[in-house]
DNA sequence: ACAAAAGTGTTTGGAATACACCCATGC
DNA sequence: GCATGGGTGTATTCCAAACACTTTTGT
């Protein structure tokens, strides 16, 4: 007969979900895992899986990302908690779910240790996906546009070193609209948290762009006391 | 022998807590109750309680509330999801948060059925707190200053009728500061969201103002076209 | 030479800010 | 008549948006 834990009172089952959008300098993506269990067996759903009793949920999402993306070292923001009574089939699961940018770049392929196929996918091409996770997809969409409004989410997410075309690109992708280039390097710039690099582009059949990285450590600074950046 | 819930795996508690937050056009307040047991007997925290297995955590927040500080129909707004191992001496317990900012005349008193005392306290002179509840009142206020700018919380939660200067003060309550009143009259007139009723102050040792109410109609409409208010 | 993307300034309209006095009312 | 808060307009500055051509590089 196996160990089982009783509570006087009964408790929901506690998850996390991690929506990780990515940029490949293309597309805007995100991660899927093929559900290799029941429920929903077969459907893709966002990585995540059962909270443990000696972590965060912050730390069980990234743990479930890690065993089942192989990604690691990413940046999580909490998006909301779902609590629907009849969200999962399973009986009461309450989801703390996390959302991410990531560039493709750096967070290269994924080779989870669990069955688990994962998989990006356009974020103009999504599957139907398992559980409410449609619904959390809605949000985390949501959320990222507002957030990178005024946040410069695209900077701490882009390669170490990027051009102003490629942060552009981004911005354009997740706003789902185009911007002025003079426009957009004007204010850009004016920011001030941009380190021009003596490097450019090489190999391209054009005028080579210069490559810029993110001063973190201003963008630190300034954070602490409240400022706030507008895009 | 009293009946237990056993599981496969053990599991968190889940709680919910309430930040409601006050305007009686004099000062900004936050509720708190005077805790009955242990934990932190006699100390102060935000009103809430372990969510029930029939109902989602918003819901269990809006009971809570109800039945430990009588307040009723009140719009809340989810916060944050707090996970520390350690917040709870009780165990692991994980609350998620909620906000509001409601309007004292409308939500009077407060009088709970539980024994816990509540109280409102003015957000300038709170006394410390039980759990991790400081850190949860800090995020709350950071995040009401956040909102305030950008979404008109304050037309929905003011009093039926209500005067400019009334809406000013909450504004410069919640951000701290203080405003032009030529220039905040100019741009919430400009919003188009209040209705001028023709109704002004009585008994006043002064030019009478005139009430104004607010237009929920139009700013639902504009909600659900993703229109975005600045203030 | 041409294709392809990089890079660059100016003008215009609208919004944000700063700022001071008269008005109505109760006492 | 005076104390109290209500109500109003203008000038200036700053930011946002619109807009087109030259430069560099590989083929």
């Amino acid at each position: 007969m196996s160990k089982t834990y009783s509570y006087k009172y009964p408790r929901p089952a506690l998850t996390t979900d991690c929506i990780i959008f990515g940029f490949d300098e293309v597309e805007l993506k995100v991660l899927l895992i093929e559900r290799g269990i029941e429920p929903f067996k077969g459907q893709w759903a966002f990585p995540g899986g059962f909270v443990q009793m000696d972590e965060t949920t912050e730390e069980g999402a990234k743990r479930e990302l890690f065993e089942e993306t192989g990604l690691k070292n990413v940046f999580i923001e909490q998006l909301f908690t779902f609590s629907d009574v009849n969200r999962d089939p399973r009986g009461r699961v309450i989801s703390v779910a996390y959302y991410s940018l990531v560039n493709l770049r750096n967070h290269v392929a994924v080779a989870g240790d669990d069955a688990a196929k994962a998989k990006w996918f356009s974020v103009k091409d999504i599957p139907s996906l398992a559980f409410d996770h449609e619904k959390i997809f809605r949000m985390a969409m949501y959320r990222l546009k507002g957030k990178i409004r005024y946040q410069p989410i695209g900077f701490e997410l882009l390669p170490e070193k990027f051009t102003l075309s490629d942060l552009q690109h981004l911005y354009e992708l997740v706003l789902e609209t185009t911007l002025d280039k003079r426009n957009f390097r004007k204010k850009i710039l004016k920011m001030d948290l941009l380190i021009e690099l003596d490097e450019k582009q090489e190999n391209v059949a054009h005028k080579a762009a210069i490559f810029y990285k993110f001063n973190k450590i201003k963008y630190e600074e300034l954070s602490k006391k409240g400022y706030n950046f507008e895009i």
